[in-house]
DNA sequence: TTAGGGTTAG
């Protein structure tokens, strides 16, 4: 039986087909190989098949070393486990052998190399051996494909789809459908985005799940939420991916009450989220700080047994912080022993410890994460960066962003934009400017908003036009930047460009972001608007407003009139103050909850607090013997007896 | 005797 290698060949498949590698080798084994290349070819592809890299290479070396030659059927096998693995340097000795060997032109062994380099990451190797096949299919072509689009170069994906359509004259399937819908994701065009939606229900491409997924991904990059959730509605055969999709869709559109609607309707239709879906709603309480939700949430996971990795405690932890009770987070940070966390770990704490206002402690997490060996990456630099901004530590920043550079670390945009924002708070708007002028590369808006933040607060004019003449260019729709400059404008009574930049969004067709604050206690959510005449309880709530107000002033306080940017009377201007949504938002926890439990009264608001805003609530939390805890659009204010954990710098 | 391309989160 033995003599004949088709026969054993055929015994090792069927093993290898059952899953017994094992039982494959020892039949492999005990046969008197010969120079035929034949047995060892099914032997490596047994193991291929089966995912066996270690022994698929070992077998290869085996067969180098008893003299047998590798031939086409080879390699293919050898390259695909090299892939798999992505072996680069073993994948690229192989390649070196089909050279020498006489087989790199075999269409079986061109394509192996191609999808092997793709899986690689090595991009360009992969593009030079695609470039010199006589003959390429459409798997090959998407492989190419794909490959550009796994490592970010949209453009280049794109096309190479078109190339393949006009040149290779080849018609995409679902399959380079759902890489392509990638590509477009990644630069985010909408109208690109439609096209390949209209291909895909041409060609009958949505009844694959696969490209359902793709493009509800596909729709929400591009920020067309709408039609995501269109096409989720109408897809038949959901997925957890597809769930899961649609999710992640609506937080990346800031629109995470969304999300945690659609997370209820998830567990109604009976479809099991996974450690994914727990990843994406615990992010969705973090963006809307509501501890309540997270508190909830973070039970259903541990209920629901999902299995909590590392990366889903970070989330947890984050959540925590943004929503407030950074103790919590930080007792389970301890409560682990640091061996069990990564850098993300330690970046969510020092980033907690930034937006609660606590800088030492940021500053001191990031020594001891350098003690335990832990190699900080760009993240911890923009967090540590932040940090020190908040809490005005300058020189410690300018040494953070210093330490950067020794590491052999290349400053971002994003950690120039921190700089500028810690320059700026700080009064250093000149020094600020400075920085920008000197960036290796153009600043963007995040940087020209740090500085026009910086100017509207240490009101400079100068400077403010400069940034905003900048960020018009380049967010010409973005109404917060109008709104700042104009508050700029009004702060020294410039009331004549006020009215220009009115004019100029009116004619655009944008509104100033309507402010908006939320108090949470127990179960119970009420949100606030300016001037709200919608809460059920809103003429209780301005009673109390007038009562603080008239304990205030008895404890020295006085309203901070500069606040009110319209040119009115300042009797109006007082009584303005008193319809902030946030001073509607505490008065209500004030009325609501009992000072006797020690709970904090908890608001959330969407844009920055206001001086006003912020100079009561020091006087309430003494006057009422409160903490407040405030989440503005930018940090975290602890109001304790009379004062504010941000020390009035923020 | 042969193979190869795909979706979500961080």
């Amino acid at each position: 039986m033995w003599e004949s290698p088709h026969l054993s060949a055929q015994i090792i498949i069927k093993y290898s087909k059952f899953g017994d590698p094992v039982s494959a080798r020892s039949l492999f084994d005990a046969i008197v190989v010969s120079s035929n290349s034949f047995l060892w070819n099914t032997m490596i592809r047994a193991y291929a098949n089966e995912g066996l890299c270690t022994e698929t290479l070992e077998l290869y070396l085996l067969m180098r070393r008893k003299g047998v030659g590798p031939n086409n059927y080879t390699f293919p096998f050898v390259l695909k486990s090299c892939a798999s693995r992505s072996l680069v340097s073993e994948g690229k000795l192989v390649h070196g052998e089909a050279i020498r060997t006489g087989f790199e032109s075999d269409v079986y062994v061109e394509a192996a190399l191609v999808d092997m380099y793709a899986k690689c990451g090595q991009t360009d190797d992969g593009r030079r051996v695609f470039d010199r096949m006589s003959k390429r299919d459409l798997v090959c072509w998407t492989a190419m494909i794909t490959a550009y689009e796994k490592s970010e170069r949209a453009n280049d994906s794109l096309m190479l789809f078109h190339q393949m359509q006009e040149k290779g004259g080849l018609a995409a399937d679902s399959v380079t459908a759902v890489s392509v819908a990638s590509a477009v994701a990644q630069l985010g065009d909408a109208k690109r985005a439609r096209s390949i939606h209209a291909h895909s229900i041409r060609n009958g491409f949505l009844e694959d799940v696969f490209v359902g997924n793709s493009i509800i991904a596909m729709y929400s990059k591009c920020g067309n939420v709408e039609d995501a959730r269109l096409v989720f509605n109408l897809m038949e055969g959901k997925d957890g991916i597809s769930w899961n999709s649609m999710l992640s869709g609506y937080n990346e559109n800031g629109r995470a009450s969304e999300a945690l609607l659609l997370f209820e309707q998830m567990q109604v239709s009976g479809a099991k989220p996974n450690p994914v879906t727990a990843l994406i709603v615990i992010s969705s309480c973090a963006y809307l700080g509501s501890l309540y939700l997270g508190k909830k949430m973070h039970n259903f996971i541990i209920n629901s047994r999902l299995g909590i990795d590392t990366t889903l405690l970070n989330a947890i932890m984050d959540m925590y912080a943004k929503c407030g009770d950074l103790d919590t987070a930080v007792q389970m940070f301890n409560s682990i022993l640091s061996s069990e966390w990564n850098v993300s770990s330690w970046n969510v704490m020092i980033s907690g410890y930034g937006m609660h206002g606590h800088g030492q402690e940021a500053l001191k997490l990031f020594s001891q994460m350098q003690e335990e060996g832990v190699e900080p990456n760009h993240i911890t630099f923009t967090s540590l960066l932040s940090a020190c901004s908040h809490a005005g530590l300058i020189e410690e920043g300018k040494k953070c962003f210093e330490d950067m550079k020794k590491l052999s670390m290349i400053p971002e945009l994003k950690h120039y934009t921190c700089m500028v924002d810690m320059l700026g708070r700080a009064g250093f708007v000149e020094e600020a400017f400075e920085l920008i002028k000197e960036m290796p590369s153009e600043a963007n808006d995040s940087v020209w908003g740090a500085l026009l933040l910086a100017c509207k607060i240490h009101g400079n004019t100068e400077l403010g036009e400069i940034a905003a003449k900048n960020l018009f260019h380049l967010e010409p729709e973005h109404t917060g930047y109008y709104v700042l400059m104009s508050n700029i404008y009004a702060a020294s009574s410039k009331w004549q460009e006020v009215g220009r930049l009115r004019e100029d969004m009116k004619s655009r067709g944008l509104k100033k972001p309507a402010a908006f604050s939320v108090i949470e206690f127990g179960k119970e959510v009420h949100g606030f608007h300016t001037a709200d005449q919608t809460h059920p309880e809103c003429r209780e709530v301005y009673k109390m407003v007038g009562e603080l107000v008239i304990k205030m002033k008895m404890a020295g306080y006085s309203p901070d009139l500069s606040c009110v940017l319209h040119d009115v009377e300042e009797e109006d201007k007082e009584h303005i103050l008193t319809t902030h949504s946030e001073k509607l938002a505490v008065a209500f926890g004030i009325m609501k909850t009992d000072s006797r439990s020690g709970m904090p009264i908890r608001v959330t608001k969407n844009l920055r607090v206001c001086n006003d805003c912020h100079s009561a609530f020091k006087f309430i939390s003494s006057i009422c013997g409160r903490k407040i805890v405030v989440r503005d659009g930018n940090r975290f204010h602890h109001f304790q007896a009379g004062s504010c954990s941000c020390k009035d710098y923020w």
